[in-house]
DNA sequence: CACCAGGAATGTA
DNA sequence: TACATTCATGGT
């Protein structure tokens, strides 16, 4: 008999060791959406870089950033990475939260609007949807998909099928998806910290390593 | 020097 | 559906 590790026991199993986190790191709404655009596929120290430049120029305003040419904007966000890019999905999305009442919208239709936005992809809009907006929206990353992976959660693979699974299976709940998305990458980037000589390989299909 | 990071768009089979 | 490629900087 196998036994099944539910997504329940893994949140509760996560929280118990790794604790309350603090996520999404980020001051303001708008300083969560920019940071969801800037760390598509890029690590967050490079981001947090491009996020103090901003800052130092007082950029963190959907004002401030509209008023900005495209070459400036590059400029400040170049330690991301992809900023041709970013810059014009920044820009895009800015006009789109600057132009709408986005607390008066319904989740479905806003996260439909957001992934509409050139640049803005599932991942972008949930988090978005989820940390900024604090919709009950679950939000899955490649850290997410090499957890389930590893874990044989479950063998479903397309992001609203993982969604669905994780979704259906907790209850719909805010902070309960914003404290276990964060547990996650928590725990997929402490992992390996604790594995002597270990190269990062959680980040690997064959990693032997799993949840203690 | 090679590899990859809190993706998305585009193209191919 | 399932992969492959491109975008680009900075860390290891």
């Amino acid at each position: 008999m196998v036994k099944i590790m539910t997504p329940y026991k893994l949140f509760e199993q996560l929280k118990s060791h790794y604790g309350p986190q603090h996520w999404w790191p980020a001051e303001t709404s708008f300083e969560v959406i920019v940071g969801a655009v800037l760390t598509q596929n890029t690590n967050w120290k490079n981001v947090e870089k491009a996020i103090d430049n901003l800052k130092k120029d007082n950029v963190l305003s959907p004002e401030k950033v509209l008023e900005k040419s495209s070459g400036r904007l590059k400029k400040l966000i170049r330690p991301s990475g992809f900023y041709n890019a970013k810059e014009s999905t920044l820009r895009r999305l800015t006009m789109f939260v600057y132009n709408n009442n986005i607390k008066r919208m319904p989740t479905e239709k806003l996260r439909k609007k957001l992934i509409e936005i050139k640049g803005v992809g599932p991942e972008t809009a949930d988090s978005i949807l989820l940390y900024a907006y604090r919709r009950p929206v679950f939000v899955i990353d490649a850290y997410t998909k090499r957890l389930i992976k590893r874990l044989r959660l479950t063998d479903k693979k397309t992001y609203s099928e993982l969604q669905d699974f994780f979704q259906s299976s907790l209850p719909e709940d805010t902070d309960l998806y914003a404290e276990f998305h964060a547990l996650i990458v928590e725990h997929c980037k402490s992992i390996c910290k604790k594995v002597p000589q270990c190269e990062n390989c959680f980040m690997k299909d064959d990693c032997p390593e799993s949840l203690s």
